[in-house]
DNA sequence: AAAGAAATAAGCCGTTTGGCGTATTTTTAC
DNA sequence: GTAAAAATACGCCAAACGGCTTATTTCTTT
């Protein structure tokens, strides 16, 4: 029997979280908690856990602070995250505070089944939207930001992949043919980031993408 | 149709991927190469392709060389690594070349089809010991100092200016203007500048600075 | 159904870049 | 004191880029 804890401050989503694991008889929820510091009174009184169900956003302590603790405490634990933000600053947080997975709370009851599963394995279980985050953090080490309240500019879908292209170096014909586009087309789409950015050039526009976290 | 290219040196190996493919009809195997380079040259005779499979281990020319030159000219095509060894080196330095997942040969038909769907929509996708590796590395940030064990190219220090201030996005003639030269001695050491670092336009050559740690 | 945004594409024109050869002067190293 | 490396500079040419205008098509959103 594994043995799981569900730390969620919002009642519905717990019960369905609770609903979803309620198929798999191998899983028993042990307790629930509604923040961080519920959680780690209930591992205080026993920690006989094997994992936990644990939600970001929570009043009191968050489940990123949660997470620190009790790994630090309890290390053997393993502790999944489930939440609705994936940005890049909670799932790097997550990760420095010792989560074994981190998954996206649309994610199938299957899928969290797996993911208990494979945990417990010792291997890690993440969301692929998210695990393309750990790449990208990998191959950027770029941890360090600043807490920058400045409105972003904002690119469109096609502007972002030709900026992707941009930044690899690619000239306009090189982009053109693999994205299936005139060279007219490429040309103005940098134009128009260009504009938006306030470059005039294509290193002065990778510059600003960077500043505006656009890559 | 989601067109993929299996790369994968063993003839045994890449059939039994062909016949775990062939289950679903959504999924074409556009063709299939022996090692790296052949990859290249099919990719270069047409690159309408969606994603391929690929292994490391192979002769001629191994799997993350491989990926890293199909990612700098076709960044939009997905590479899914497929491998029997999952040990560090091999794991960062794919994502390193800019892999989009990483799986192990053991991984079954319906997962690897699953992967390929995920990452096509932009995820990434990984076996789970895989995603546990990339969290550890994330969580202690070593491979940086030892990944990187190449011999580092020299700038002169003249170069080095130079290359500081294309860095920022200047033209020729502003950054002659800066540092008192003609804009030919400008032209003329970017171009030795591009020699050193095997590059052809400025944003290549701010890509190997910073590989070689000259920015 | 209409309005608005996004994506597509072509043409024009001047500027900039990248690649090549050549050549002189200055600095550094042996 | 000489050889090698670095820095300086010019010219030529084709390719690529950046800026501007115009126009059609395809999505969204209301």
């Amino acid at each position: 029997m594994i043995k799981v804890i569900l730390v969620e401050d919002n009642f519905f989503l717990q019960k369905a979280l609770e609903e979803k694991l309620s198929n798999f008889s191998d899983i028993v929820i042990k307790d629930s908690a509604q923040n961080g510091e519920e959680a780690i009174a209930i591992l205080e009184e026993n920690h006989v856990v094997d994992l936990i169900l644990m939600d970001i956003e929570m009043p009191v302590m968050n489940g990123i602070k949660a997470t620190e603790i009790i790994k630090t405490k309890y290390p053997q634990i393993k502790i999944v995250m489930i939440t609705v933000f994936d940005n890049d600053d909670n799932v790097f947080n997550a990760i420095k505070a010792g989560a074994d997975g981190y998954l996206l709370k649309e994610t199938k009851a299957e899928k969290i089944y797996e993911a208990i599963i494979e945990t417990l394995a010792g291997g890690a279980a993440m969301s692929p939207s998210i695990a393309m985050k750990t790449l990208k953090l990998l191959k950027n080490p770029i941890p360090f930001e600043t807490a920058n309240e400045t409105e972003l500019v904002e690119l469109s879908t096609r502007e972002i992949e030709v900026l992707e292209h941009l930044s690899k170096g690619l000239k306009n014909k090189d982009i053109a043919d693999n994205l299936f586009l005139s060279t007219s087309t490429v040309k103005k789409h940098i134009e128009n980031i260009y504009r938006k950015l306030q470059a005039h050039n294509r290193i002065e526009m990778l510059q600003k993408a960077k500043q505006n976290k656009l890559i």
